[in-house]
DNA sequence: CGCAGATCATTGAAAATGTCAAAGGTTGTT
DNA sequence: AACAACCTTTGACATTTTCAATGATCTGCG
């Protein structure tokens, strides 16, 4: 038990004993980079990235952003929202409206093809994620997203 | 208190109140994405990068990986291990080592002014990180590890 | 009012990364 | 000896990032 073989799922290596194994901004980027992986391959079917996803989903949830709330929300270049803007619109998933109230900014709004596509990846995304957090029970389930909500900032 | 300024470091916007606000992925690559800008930010004045500063690291910490496993382990193209190493090999802090059981692969080792420069790096890569995690206490920081640890698949 | 400076979406170009297939040298197996 | 598998390297191609410039619009100020 315990060999150096290379196990499925892309892990074990005698290099996870060198100090970078024990660096957390590391293991940050390994757990990310496997989470992603897994979201980019659930959402294939459906023709969406992580990208596009994020974007439709912040649509679905009537959250009314500009591309400019979208840019930053996301740390995207604003050129980079603009295509993904071009391909969700083009399938008729999003809308841009115009902003009365500032007419040089655009509001995304989900169309109900695009709320009824969003619901349907987004079952699937869930599914698979569930899986892959699943080597955690709730409780560490929770306290794992606590401590990234405070990483990442989200309460001021 | 609680507005929806847009503060200093990136974070507070409405957009957290939906539903990606709360989902484990997007706060994974949250946090990750600051992190690795952090990193980034503090390796920029030697001359690192993120990637090519994991590769000294393991050099340095004497682990003899070849090209492939340093591939599988970074997650990274065979091909990009090869411009990595072209560059740290040109700047003197790392060489291929033919290996004399087979001799198809190379090992890569650190030089003396390799090992000095990754330890200037890694002082200043380390107190930006402890920096970046402060916002948790020292139990917190224990815990998260451990959940990233089992999220990154280290141990088997 | 009218102007100056800032902001937003968009475009296009340049640089950096990611992905793949092919090739030469080497190993292990039949 | 022949064959398949493997490692590194090269080069081509696609995708992503990054940046500067532009036209339309807003805001603040004289």
């Amino acid at each position: 038990m315990g060999e150096t073989t290379t196990d499925a799922r892309g892990t074990a290596s005698p290099l996870w004993q060198t100090t970078v194994g024990a660096d957390p901004a590391f293991l940050l980027a390994r757990a990310n980079a496997l989470s992603l992986a897994d979201a980019t391959a659930s959402l294939e079917p459906y023709g969406l990235k992580v990208r596009s996803y994020s974007v439709l989903a912040l649509a679905v949830a009537d959250a009314r952003p500009t591309q400019r709330e979208l840019s930053e929300f996301l740390r995207l270049d604003p050129s980079q929202i603009v295509s993904l803007l071009d391909d969700l619109e083009q399938r008729g998933w999003v809308r841009r409206e115009p902003d009365p109230r500032d007419r040089r900014v655009n509001v995304v709004v989900a169309t109900a093809s695009g709320r009824a596509a969003c619901a349907q990846a987004r079952e699937a995304v869930d599914a698979d994620q569930r899986a892959h957090f699943s080597v955690l029970d709730d409780d560490e389930f929770q306290t794992l997203t606590g401590l990234l909500r405070r990483l990442a900032g989200v309460d001021q």
